[in-house]
DNA sequence: TTGTACGCGTTATCAG
DNA sequence: CTGATAACGCGTACAA
């Protein structure tokens, strides 16, 4: 940034300041290493920093050190409502221990991702929090054998040992399919997430289980797979469902946004919901409550996954050798205007 | 970030596969200094730093420079919805321009504020794009005495002369009032934004001229004003509005949670929108077609609200003597269902 | 307990 | 056209 005033403060301003070295400064400043100081010089050189208003220079620190207390965000879009919670409760964790983040969005785009996350690490950062993982995923694999601490957010990826903070997904469905049931819904369809995710094979897995063990209809027509977790894949995928099948009354969606997309071809055909076709959303993002009809869900605490996977992460900066554990959150389910009885 | 691998390659690496100096190297691969070097010496140079997967340390490169390539953008909260929209209209354009920008949440807690930007400010960006300005405010004041490139989104600042990027508040208003009116309302009431806020002033401003233009009812009573953009606020001012005036029959909010607000309030008072009261919006945010009743609402180009903001701040750093502009985007009335005739 | 010397990767300024 | 040198601000062996 330009500087008309005189620029700010470094050790060498506190040393001519005081009378001693910069690296008697240095050593005063940091807590470390004030032990090997006088007593009174450590003094004198913390009020002259104060009265100087030193600040320290992080990037004369990270050139020197090779870190930055700085961890990069990878994630999708920041225009997924989804994200800014977690972003903040990342933000918030990171913040108690001295860390900020560095947001990069990605688009869903692998070429994109890898120029992002060079530049993230030319610029030292010294982890990363990952919300793009696909269940193959080969940057990742670099990244985890290159040894950089990594934590994954709503996300695993097959066959790397990297910690990871995730909603309960299958808990989360079997709670939806349980509550249709109980409402007297026997033919209940998902629309299932992209299989290339983890979350979209999890939740999907989840449901036929869950729809088995309560001894519903489980023929594969009921589950059909959308193409991206958005509420325009989420409309396509209802239409193809509802031309193919007349007598579907319930839907577990993949997500919100899949939901809402329901929502748009119920809109288009005519549909009552929850009169005709019920319906149940995943993640519980703001403002459902004021839908037409408000959206019954499955409620995630993103703040905390984000606050969980940031503590992750520092832990295992701190620690390299910290073997990776994985983070499973309790999800709860939102019962709103979206479900009725058969 | 951890380097188990060999660590990246620097200029030095170059110069030695290549047999020149370093400072050789250097100006072969900055576009503005390789005239000074032989064509066929940069040739050399560049082949040999693409083979070595070279990436300029930006780290060093800010030391030096005292740049950074990088702007800050302070907002409230990321996950107020109106914001993401903007960021990456601002992301767009910074990477158009070789720039990145770093986001800093204040909560809108000034003492935070300056804490974070004494913190961008030690990370050398090259100046801040603002969404957290209120019309009075030191701070900014001081960043521009300073001579910090600045710009301001969504809000201007009194005295100094800074650029920002606005939508049309006033025209917006205009249009929301000018709807209702055709629509045979005549006691129109307005839940402004916080009054300390240069666009909850502007909108008040505004709303009081429309209403006067059109020959409505201009009573000081019909204008009210939250504590808070926020849903919560909205509700409590709309709660007062009904308590003191039963005869208004449309609302004007002075955004789109303020809007929300007012919903919550219907809900509990057995009120009909769009039947009883009609309400009106401001911003557009995501997914309000889906509300009950979707909303009618003033339409603000976010992102390119953020792209021209960041165009406008990339110019200044480019060349602090510009004089500040000011740019005004148009909005649009988008008409839902919470409006009806009287 | 304090100071000296050096290096992190880069560019600006001279000298050749 | 190219090379040598210093400097940006800081931390750290090593020496005193």
């Amino acid at each position: 940034m330009k500087a008309n005033r005189p620029s700010a403060p470094t050790l060498r301003d506190i040393a001519e300041a005081v009378g001693v070295h910069t690296t008697t400064v240095s050593r005063a400043l940091n807590p470390r290493t004030q032990n090997q100081v006088g007593a009174d010089t450590v003094r004198r050189v913390r009020k002259a920093a104060k009265d100087l208003g030193y600040q320290p220079n992080p990037i004369a620190l990270s050139l020197r050190t090779s870190r930055s207390r700085t961890v990069g965000l990878v994630i999708p879009d920041i225009t997924n409502p989804l994200f800014p919670p977690i972003v903040r409760g990342i933000e918030s964790a990171l913040e108690a221990g001295g860390y900020s983040g560095w947001i990069v969005n990605t688009d869903n785009d692998p070429q994109r991702e890898r120029k992002l996350i060079e530049s993230l690490r030319s610029r030292q950062v010294e982890g990363l929090i990952v919300a793009t993982a696909r269940l193959e995923h080969p940057l990742l694999a670099e990244l985890h054998a290159a040894g950089v601490p990594l934590v994954l957010v709503n996300r695993r990826v097959e066959g790397i040992d990297v910690p990871c903070v995730t909603a309960d997904d299958a808990a989360g469905v079997s709670a939806a399919v349980a509550h249709l049931a109980g409402l007297g819904h026997t033919r209940i369809a998902h629309l299932a997430g992209p299989q290339t995710t983890s979350t979209g094979a999890a939740r999907a897995r989840a449901f036929r289980h869950a729809v088995r063990d309560l001894g519903l209809s489980d023929e594969p027509g009921l589950v059909v797979e959308c193409a991206q977790w958005s509420e325009e894949a989420g409309a396509s995928a209802a239409r193809s469902l509802l031309d193919a099948r007349t007598d579907v009354t319930a839907v577990v969606a993949g997500n919100d946004l899949i939901a809402l997309g329901c929502y748009d071809v119920f809109g288009e055909r005519g549909i009552d919901c929850p009169g005709d076709i019920s319906v149940v959303g995943f993640n519980d993002m703001p403002f459902l409550d004021k839908l037409r009809p408000p959206l019954t869900t499955v409620h995630v605490p993103h703040h905390d996954v984000g606050v969980e996977a940031a503590r992750m992460l520092l832990d295992g900066i701190e620690d390299p050798e910290r073997p990776a554990r994985s983070m499973l959150l309790p999800v709860s389910l939102v019962v709103r205007g979206s479900t009725a009885p058969r």
